[in-house]
DNA sequence: TCTCGGTGAGTGAGCACTCACTTGCCATCG
DNA sequence: CGATGGCAAGTGAGTGCTCACTCACCGAGA
């Protein structure tokens, strides 16, 4: 297979799939059959847990024999973190997108975040699954720092955000900015967990919404 | 071994671990060495995965030979429900009492849960853990339905408590029961989630002081 | 002697990962 | 223009290991 490092379609995912937190050269490096193979995983992770999601499975989801997946990553667990990585850019690049249309105004900001989260997962349910099935792996140290590092990421935007939002007068002074961005990242949690336990009723936005009120007391 | 259907106490826990939700006969009738093979799995578990935590570390810790798990259990996957629901057990006791003492008093009462829920988690980090290991574990859809009841019984008697806070005049009949009563409960999975990845500082009860205030409007 | 709670080596199934091999593309050269 | 050699991409049966569960056996008390 002839290997352009141009190349930034896979063709199988809508466009949005095309972007990572990994650097674009590495990606490109590599062509499209390591991001086929990223996606392959995601839908087989997505319907069940590390251990039982097989290597033969997702070589077979893949259309790849089980060796390929080995030349492209060095372990199952290697694969697993690389899955990671590709949603939370998937998701980043939703936000900085949002950032960029809504400078100087946080509340905005922190409302159109949460709405474009709750579309991603609601127009991606294998997203959603592995979100989830990401949150269930916390056991493992190299799983966890990833997650956490995803999260504080999250939580110190949205505190600055907060921070902004006070500064500007439209956030109470008196909320502590670092607890409500952990109630705010944190909802986002709740709402993959309630949704995992079969409350699909969650989805709804005004879920959202009222938490957004509720923790940053505004309107 | 002699087993006493009377005998209520394990002599290795505080006494409110001699308490589940399983009926008491079903306990006392296999006797104390069951209560025993429970706890040591509860700390096996909280400790890895579930595939990780294997029998013969479960039979170790426990000090029986593997066999005997097998002799009051029919299987791995059970055991683990068993431990489940001793612990939703403990919690339901809590909860009980404290229904017993704030009768009429609806807002107390969610108060005082989600301090005792606080107040548990802080003092037995290996419950913590295991409560963290069952949110890890809604891939198989008996873990998850076991979990789903559980949830959705503190969700409906938070509503109710809600509903009754309303009638009182304690709080803002605006307020969509059902949907507050989720984020109340999804606070506690997110308190477990997040010091599961680190987030120790949400451990302290101004966190969840605030989550109630800002979902209760209340104060 | 019988019963029964307890034992732990053994068994078969499943899995991540390996490696010797095949395939097909392309540059080079007669 | 066809032949040839090199090589990267891809393959999948095989390997060694782990683990849940079993069952033939044991020994203490009645």
């Amino acid at each position: 297979m002839k290997v352009d490092s141009t190349q930034r379609k896979s063709g199988t995912r809508k466009s949005a799939a095309t972007v990572s937190r990994e650097p674009a050269e590495k990606r490109g490096a590599n062509g499209p059959k390591r991001e086929l193979i990223i996606l392959a995983s995601i839908d087989v992770f997505s319907r069940t847990n590390y251990e039982k999601a097989t290597t033969a499975m997702i070589a077979r989801e893949a259309g790849v024999a089980e060796g390929t997946l080995y030349k492209y990553f060095p372990s199952k667990k290697e694969l697993f973190l690389e899955c990671c990585r590709y949603v939370e850019g998937l998701l980043l690049e939703r936000y900085a997108a949002i950032y960029r249309e809504t400078a100087g105004r946080p509340v905005e900001y922190l409302r159109r975040v949460a709405a474009s989260y709750l579309d991603f997962v609601r127009e991606n349910p294998a997203m959603r699954k592995f979100l989830a099935f990401i949150l269930n792996n916390t056991f493992d140290e190299d799983f966890r720092d990833e997650l956490s590092g995803f999260v504080e990421l999250n939580v110190e935007a949205t505190r600055r955000m907060i921070e902004e939002g006070k500064k500007k007068g439209e956030i109470s002074t008196k909320l502590d900015a670092r607890a409500a961005a952990w109630m705010f990242v944190g909802g986002y949690f709740t709402l993959i967990l309630m949704t995992e336990i079969g409350a699909e009723e969650v989805l709804d936005p005004n879920y959202l919404e009222g938490l957004l009120k509720a923790i940053l007391n505004v309107e």
